[in-house]
DNA sequence: GAGTGGTCTAGACCACAGC
DNA sequence: CTGTGGTCTAGACCACTCG
């Protein structure tokens, strides 16, 4: 496989830190496949040399791709591109993200939103105090001509502030994120059952249809709960796409 | 919150890298209980000293437990212990290994064994040059007293030997490891439907039940494509756990 | 202003791959 | 053996947080 001289111009006025100047255009020349699969990059000490940096400023940036699963690093070997993959990685995101980006219009029907003292499981899993208050929102969330989830939410009544108006147009996780709040990592589960007569009617499904579960709490970067949901989507119109590392 | 002088014997004749036999030990310590929620370590430049590392060597450790989500840094603030969670990372595993460290014993029965020219769409996402070869396998994995989960996949035929008798005892993400492939990353696509006839016989429900459907596809470090995999699970016995981070 | 983490340098030595 | 990445050091300066 081919070997690439590489030259990237570098700011060191700039705020961006060197290293990720680095990586980000490497990773730019990827994916635009100037830099093709099986491409051999230069030792890491003629590089660092060649772009005027340290090797470990070197390493830094080489490192980042390497984890995000663009490059190889082998030992007595060298530093390889990987065949290029759609490599969404595993991200915390919401439907409406999701949809967003993927260029859908998604429409939010808000049909339940109160501060309550929830019920002691709810309260529970979301580590409440005595006496504690939280959002319920119940949504259903619709896409080109129909229905394609209802989802229940709880977060704790301390941590935002949400209205219809806002839930109408913003996904919950935007609306956390911009109240500060720094989402870091979820648990949850998925599964799947039969809709009940009630759900069917709302999702415009029939009885014993097949649909998705998710539950799912998520927790800030010190680890307060700051989110539990529990979703229903229709299996005929959706399913979770997952990139997985190892 | 409590700060905490931390002390590490290291030992420098060890093939372990410094960086990681302190990561390892505080990360010991935080699931010990031993340094609690919201402790402060102390700063960087102090412990790397009293450690007897440099300071670049110690942020590599600490690094590493705060992209595993265990400590928290924050500019002009400190590191602190994140609130312990189950922190189960995604991990490339099957379900075979999932069950087994679940403390289950699986069974595996294999309905079919064959290296075939599979069909091209199996092919197609499989890369294989034309003519190529692959596994096509057929399992049925039960637990307890009742089958969970329909297999099929299909895995190169120049990449590893599979016998019946290994399938049997093994998952097939442990052959592939043990034939030296290198699992890295893969995507996949979680859905749900309901059982027709014959997928409700074979796995002991009834027509109509739900189904968790599961495809995926495992890649290399090097990207090529190692194995393909559509799954069914019965619903009623199985639903996917995940940890996300972001 | 004092204290913290964030970045960067210019070296060094080692371990492993492949000829 | 040569070439590669893997680890480590001992500093330096900067940017941010908080009292």
């Amino acid at each position: 496989m081919t070997q690439t001289p590489l030259s990237i111009p570098l700011d060191r006025a700039s705020p961006i830190p060197l290293y990720f100047q680095v990586a980000r255009e490497i990773e730019r020349r990827i994916l635009d496949g100037e830099l093709a699969a099986g491409t051999r990059l230069e030792n890491e000490v003629v590089l660092a040399d060649r772009l005027g940096l340290s090797r470990p400023t070197l390493r830094r940036a080489i490192g980042y791709l390497v984890d995000r699963g663009l490059l190889v690093r082998r030992r007595g070997v060298g530093t390889q591109v990987v065949r290029p993959r759609v490599r969404r990685p595993v991200e915390l995101s919401s439907l409406y993200d999701d949809l967003t980006r993927a260029g859908e219009e998604p429409r939010t029907e808000v049909l339940r939103l109160v501060v309550e003292e929830p019920p002691p499981a709810v309260a529970a899993v979301l580590e409440l105090p005595e006496g504690g208050r939280a959002y319920t929102i119940e949504r259903l969330r619709r896409i080109g001509d129909g229905p394609l989830a209802l989802m229940r939410n709880h977060v704790p009544a301390d941590l935002v502030r949400l209205d219809e108006d806002a839930l109408r147009d913003h996904g919950l996780y935007q609306l956390l994120r911009a109240a500060g709040v720094r989402l870091k990592v979820a648990s949850q589960s998925i599964g799947a059952r039969v809709a009940t007569a009630a759900e069917a009617r709302v999702l415009e499904e029939r009885r014993g249809a097949p649909l998705l579960t998710m539950d799912r709490t998520v927790y800030d970067d010190v680890g307060r709960v700051v989110e539990h949901g529990s979703h229903l989507y229709r299996a005929s119109r959706y399913s979770f796409e997952l990139t997985l590392t190892g």
